[in-house]
DNA sequence: TGTACATCAGTGAACGCGCGTTCACTGATGTAC
DNA sequence: TGTACATCAGTGAACGCGCGTTCACTGATGTAC
C-alpha cells in the first residue's frame, strides 16, 4: 500500500489531466468547426506548451476519438434520459416527441459537437471503431420505442417482406430484439435517418427561405413521421 | 465593331479562364474536402501564380461561392432531369423513385461536392444570397411531384390545418402553386430532408455497423417514403 | 530514515509545412489620335 | 497606318500566420535498498 499510494496519485493526476484537455478541447467547439479544432490552441487554454499535451494524447487524433466518444455518450445520455423521461409508457406519441424534442435541443445547444458526429467527416480523420458503440445508443433508444408499438395490428398480416430485406439490414438485428420484423427495423432506420436529417438541415442552414418559424416545424415535421411513418398518434 | 472585338476578345479570355478556375477547383474536390481547397492548390493546377488567380476571383471566399452555385446547379440539372424522364406522369411511385435514385447517385459520385452544399457549413464561410436560387431547384422539384398527387382524395376532408402551420412554412408557399395546402407542402419538406438524410447518412458513415447492402436500403427506404408519407404505391 | 537511481511531467526551441493575400514590377494587349 | 498612352494579365518575392510533431533538456516525484 505504501508503493501503490503514489502510483495511483501520479494515476490520478494523469487522468484529471487528460479530462481536462478533453474539456478544453470541447469549450473549443463551443466557438470553432472540428476542422478547426488545435492541439496549440488546447494547450494555451490550459496554460501549458503544446507539446507537454502529448504527454497524455498521443496525436490530433487520438484528441478528436476522445472528443467523439464523449460527445456520442453526452448525447446517449441525453437521448436515454428522454426516453424514460415519459412515465406514461404507452404515450407512444408523447415518448416520441419528446425523443426527438431532447435530441433536437441538445443539437441546438451544441452545434459544433453536432457538427462533429453528424456533419461531414473531419478531413483526414478516420473514426476508430472505439467510436462505434456509443454511437449506437441513440439508435437503440428509437429501437427501444419502436419495440413497444403494437406493430402486429397494422404490419403482421401485410405483404411478405422483400427476399433483399432480410440481408440488407443485417447488422442492426444484432441490436434488437428477436422477433421484430424486418419491416419495423426499415421503419425505424428511416425515422432515425429523419430525425436527423431535420436537424442537420436546420442547424446547416438549408430551411433558411423555406421555413420561418422552424421550432414550429420541427414539431410539425417530428409529428409527421409519428403519424405516418409509426403509425402513432 | 473593330473597337469593341478586342474589348470582347479579353472578356471571352476572362470567362475562359474564370471557367478553368471554378473547373480546376472542382477537380480539387474530387481529392480533397470543401474546407481544405485552398487557392494556392488550384493556381498550381493551372500552372500559373498564386497571385495570378486574384485577378479573375477577389478570395476563396468568392470561390467558394462559384463553386456552390455550380454545384447547385449541377445538381438541379440531374434533378429536373430525372424528374422529366419518366414517361407515364401518372406513375407517381416510379417517379419519386427516378428522383431520389437520380439524387443518391449523383451525391455518391461527388461525395465532397455534397459535402460541400449539404454537409457541415465550411468554417469562416457564410454562403450569400446568390446562392439560394440554385439551391432551390432540388426542392423546386419535389414541389412538382408533389402537386401532382391527387392529395383531394386523402388529405382534403382531414383535420383542420395547426394554426401555427401556416407561419411556419410561409416562405415555401411563394416556390407553391397557390391551393395547394399546407399540409402538403409540409409533406414535402419532411420527405426532401429524409431523402438528404438518408444520402447524409450514408455517405458520412452512419450506416455502417446497421446497414450491411446500402442500395438496398437506400431503395427500401425511399419506397416507405413513397407509401408512408406521400400515399404514393 | 537516508541515499542512489529510475521514471515521469513539463519546457522551449526548432523543423517543415501550407495557407491567404499584398505589392511593386514587367510585358503584352488594346485605344485614341 | 503609325505612334504615344492606358489598361490589363501575370510574376515572384514577401508578410504574417498557425499548425502538428519532435527532441534534448531540467526538475520534480516515486522506488528500492
Amino acid at each position: 500500500m505504501p508503493t501503490s499510494a503514489p502510483r495511483l496519485a501520479r494515476a490520478l493526476a494523469r487522468e484529471h489531466l487528460t479530462a481536462q484537455i478533453v474539456a478544453a478541447a470541447r469549450r473549443q467547439l463551443t466557438e470553432v468547426g472540428p476542422s478547426e479544432l488545435s492541439v496549440r490552441a488546447v494547450a494555451r487554454e490550459l496554460a501549458m506548451s503544446s507539446s507537454a499535451v502529448y504527454r497524455y494524447v498521443a496525436s490530433r487524433d487520438e484528441l478528436l476519438t476522445l472528443l467523439l466518444v464523449e460527445v456520442y455518450n453526452e448525447l446517449g445520455d441525453v437521448t436515454e434520459a428522454a426516453e424514460l423521461a415519459v412515465s406514461d409508457r404507452t404515450d407512444l406519441h408523447t415518448r416520441w416527441m419528446t425523443l426527438c424534442r431532447a435530441i433536437r435541443a441538445w443539437a441546438r445547444g451544441h452545434p459544433h459537437d453536432y457538427a462533429l458526429v453528424y456533419g461531414s467527416p473531419v478531413p483526414g480523420y478516420a473514426a476508430p471503431p472505439d467510436t462505434v458503440p456509443p454511437a449506437t445508443r441513440v439508435v437503440a433508444a428509437f429501437l427501444r420505442l419502436l419495440a413497444d408499438i403494437p406493430w402486429s395490428r397494422h404490419v403482421a398480416g401485410s405483404a411478405p417482406v422483400a427476399p433483399d430485406l432480410a440481408h440488407a439490414i443485417g447488422s442492426l438485428r444484432a441490436l434488437t430484439p428477436s422477433g421484430t420484423p424486418d419491416l419495423v427495423i426499415v421503419r425505424c432506420l428511416v425515422a432515425w435517418t429523419a430525425v436527423f436529417g431535420t436537424i442537420s438541415f436546420e442547424l446547416f442552414g438549408h430551411l433558411v427561405g423555406a421555413v420561418d418559424d422552424v421550432d414550429a416545424y420541427a414539431d410539425l415535421a417530428f409529428g409527421r413521421l409519428a403519424v405516418d411513418l409509426l403509425l402513432v398518434q
